[in-house]
This record gives C-alpha cells, sequence and structure tokens, in this order.
DNA sequence: ACAAAAGTGTTGGATTTACACCCATGA
DNA sequence: TCATGGGTGTAAATCCAACACTTTTGT
C-alpha cells in the first residue's frame, strides 16, 4: 500500500495518568472535576494534549507536574530524591476505541505513576476540583450502589484505564522494587509493608515480611538512623536499594 | 486549560506488528523490506495506517492478516482454534518520539503477535517482501559484526520496538500459558520445551519440565493421541488448557 | 507495668534440582 | 541391537508459612 502522507485520517493524541498513593492504609488514585463538556462536572484522570513536538513521556511528566506539582524521576539523578519528593512514571497501555470520545477520534497513551503520600492533602496547582479517591469506591462504583457518592463513575473509559493501571501496580510490586515508590525517601520496613497491604488489599505477616525484604541484596540499605514515628519500638531507617527487580518476587496471598 | 478540539495538533497513528515465531529452534520475527522512502530497501516490522473508524487492535488483527494470513483468536471462539492456526495478539506499547519519523508526526502503537510455526516459509499475502530472520541476528546487527548481512539495522525505531517485544515474550512465559500459542493446536511436552528453550536460549531438563506443565492443573489436557514426529518413544499430544495464568511460573535458568 | 511495633529463631511442608533409571519406538 | 526422545522415582537443598519469643520504645 503506497504510503500519502497528506491522506491519514487526523487523530488527536492525549496522555491520561492514573496516578496512585498511599493514603490512611488504602490505594488511592488522583482524580479531577471536569470544567467542560462532555462530562462536565464529573470526574476523571488527569491529562492533556500532547504538544507538537513533545515527546509522550515529556507531556505526561508536564501534565503531572501541572497536576500535582510531582516531578517523575525516572533516571534518578544523583541525591536529586532526597530533597524531592520523585515519583516513578512509565507508560501504560493506548486507548483509541473510535467513539470513547463524542467529539472526535482520540487516542489516548496512559501512563502510570506511584507516588508518595504528599502532604498537600489536595494536590494543588492550576487544577480546577482535584482529589484523592480510594480506588476500592472508585471501582466499585460501576456495579454496587454509590460507596463514596462524591465520585461516580469516571468519565470517558477512564474506569477501564484506572482499572488497568491498579492492576498493573498490583502485579509489578511482586517482582519488582516498585512499592519503595509509594514511600517517602527514608521509611522503615513496616512502612513498606504497610503498602503492600494496601495495594493489595491484605494482611501480611510482619516477621517473614521483615525477613524477606531484608534478606534480598541490593533492595535496602540502611541508612544508620531509626525512628519511632508508627510507635513501639524504633524501627531501622532505609532507602531503595539499586535493585530493581525482586528475586524471588514477593508472593501475594490468595484472595 | 480550555479545551479547543479544532486546535490540536494533528497525529499520524500507526500499528507495528512484532510478530514472533520459533522455527529451528530459534526465535524469529517478521520482517518487511520498505519499497518507499524513507529507509527505502532495508527492512522493518510491518504495520500500517489505522483507519479513520478501526480499532487499535482490530487494526493490527488487518495488518497481520494481510501480511501473514494469519487470524488473531484473543477470545478463542469454541474450536475455531483447531481448524485455524490462530495467534496470540496483544498491545505492546506506543512509540512517539517527535522525530521517528522523518516526515511527520506519527504515534505507533505497537502490538505483539505469538504465531506457530507457519507452513508457508515466506509469508504470503500483499507483502512485497517478507521474511522471518532470527531475533539474534536482528538485535545483534546493532552492536557486532554483521552476523546476518541480509538483514541490518531496522527501519525507524523498528529496533527498539522488536527488543521491548521479545523482552515482553520472554517475561511472559514465565507466568503464563502463553508459549502454547508458539504450537500448533496439538502438541507434545517435548515441543512445548522447545519453544521455552528457544526464547529463552537456554536448555532446560527435560524431565523435570514434563513434571511441571503436566502438574499445573489447567495448563495442558491431553487429547488422547500420540505422535513420534519428534522420533524416540511416542509422545503424548496435548492441547492448551484454560488456564491463563502458571503459578507457581515456570523458572528461566541464570543466563 | 503495659501496649505496641520491631525483630530473631525454629519447625514442618512444599517446591526445585539433579540425576538414576525405565519405556517405546524407528533404523 | 542401538540410538533417540518420553516419562517416573528419589534424595538433598532451598524456600515459605506459621508462630513462639525477645527487644525497645511511649504512656
Amino acid at each position: 500500500m503506497p504510503y500519502d502522507p497528506s491522506a491519514f485520517p487526523p487523530f488527536a493524541v492525549t496522555v491520561d495518568l492514573v496516578v496512585l498513593t498511599v493514603r490512611k492504609h488504602a490505594l488511592c488514585a488522583l482524580v479531577v472535576r471536569r470544567g467542560e463538556p462532555p462530562f462536565e462536572g464529573q470526574w476523571a484522570l488527569p491529562g492533556g494534549f500532547v504538544r507538537a513536538d513533545e515527546d509522550l513521556e515529556a507531556a505526561a511528566g508536564r501534565e503531572l507536574g501541572e497536576e500535582t506539582g510531582l516531578r517523575s524521576q525516572e533516571p534518578a539523578d544523583d541525591a536529586a530524591s532526597v530533597r524531592d519528593p520523585g515519583a516513578h512514571l512509565e507508560q501504560l497501555a493506548t486507548y483509541g476505541t473510535p467513539d470513547r470520545d463524542p467529539r472526535m477520534r482520540v487516542v489516548s497513551v496512559a501512563h502510570l505513576v506511584l507516588a508518595p503520600d504528599l502532604p498537600t492533602p489536595t494536590p494543588g496547582g492550576d487544577a480546577r476540583g482535584a482529589r484523592w479517591a480510594s480506588v476500592t469506591s472508585l471501582l466499585a462504583s460501576e456495579d454496587q450502589g454509590p460507596e463514596d457518592v462524591e465520585v461516580g463513575p469516571l468519565a470517558f473509559d477512564h474506569d477501564r484505564i484506572l482499572a488497568d493501571g491498579v492492576e498493573r501496580a498490583r502485579s509489578k510490586i511482586e517482582y519488582s522494587s516498585l512499592a519503595t515508590a509509594f514511600c517517602p525517601p527514608e521509611f522503615t520496613v513496616g512502612e513498606l509493608r504497610r503498602v503492600y497491604e494496601a495495594v493489595w488489599g491484605v494482611a501480611l505477616d510482619p516477621r517473614n515480611f521483615h525477613r524477606k525484604v531484608t534478606g534480598t541484596p541490593g533492595f535496602l540499605v540502611p541508612t544508620g538512623g531509626t525512628t519511632t514515628r508508627q510507635g513501639g519500638r524504633p524501627a531501622q531507617l532505609f532507602r531503595a536499594g539499586g535493585a530493581t527487580l525482586l528475586n524471588p518476587p514477593m508472593l501475594r496471598p490468595e484472595v
């Protein structure tokens, strides 16, 4: 088939963001309220158009900064991760069903962001209404009654994008050190365990968990400090080590 | 930021295919020779434009059929998998670096296809020049000398897309039953083992492999027949069972 | 003293690995 | 009979789940 650059069908390309964090022992996602039709007033995932000369990942990072003030840090530049609450960013999947946007043909490249709990309850930036909502309430709203009435079904196909992102996060922390992206720069083993418990929605044995993560070489490096911010006996503080793969993987208990 | 549908930057959206199969104990990818500039005469991954009213996965399936005559079979319709050599198709990733195509801004949604070894050595269809090339020769051509001079570096960023697809296939057969997609409808345990060995490039213990795959409930279902097409003692024939997840996973030996 | 969270030790069961050994066919 | 691949048995090493038990703080 000969290639005719002037005859390609025109598409709009956007990035949508599944921004996840752990707050109060629950997995939460960032949602924004739409200011214009379609789906005006409804909640949606943050996102926006890719600019004409902008890389996809750069567009996702830009939108992330505009909505939350976060900065993604994929290649961890030296000690930048200490002074700045960075976040993990990766491409999730692309959604391009012809009628997913009633106005025009839009292909959206969704990205997944894992961020530590932010000091600001409501993320700042130029976002109109933005809030954290627990993913259980967001994902349950399709089938069951309105558990959290404030956020109904999300706009467009964002419920599915969110579900895909949550599933990706749940499976990826099994075999990688990605769960540390939910933690502040320095954290305890117990705090890391509560991340796993929140993301998976299960209870883990603290003793076995401790042995597992401290026994994997390169996964955690002790900083020397301790803290009692969780109460009880002082706990050692750790930073994420260089190891990005967790082998053997963390085992997710049966549901 | 107000939404102006008439002002979005125009993008071309394509699908590119990483079609993998196992031939003669080697993992091979389908490549086509480009007939026009840019990269005229160079080899590339098969692909093409997404039509104005076409789903992304449908576009990938259509291109697959045009290039190979294969049909994807994601939702395995009853016994269709028996009479037709189906193939596994899934979305891989999206590539949209601004200058990846010198002519215009092109965002390509790459898909991964795993297919059984086809009876036709050179895939038919409307493809000009199409051939299978071993991924080791394709991926080695960047660094080392031209091991297989006929296929040099691939056009555009297709070397990277291919590498991502191969890595996805290698990791996914660890914990899923996806390796059966490389096999004909009925196959032996030894044939399945040779798929793993070709994809991973390692040797596996035939006895332990046999116990592992036959001992996982729902993974393989015996058809009752036997074959001696590999020589030696007749081997039982199996079909892929309903189980799509392999737990505990197949362990990939250290390299 | 007590509660709470952090850690260590130990034991039984499951899984993996390595390899000895037997089975059924074609040449 | 021999080569070839298919398949079963078994013992050592390893890994994981469960839980008793000790440590160190705040109240």
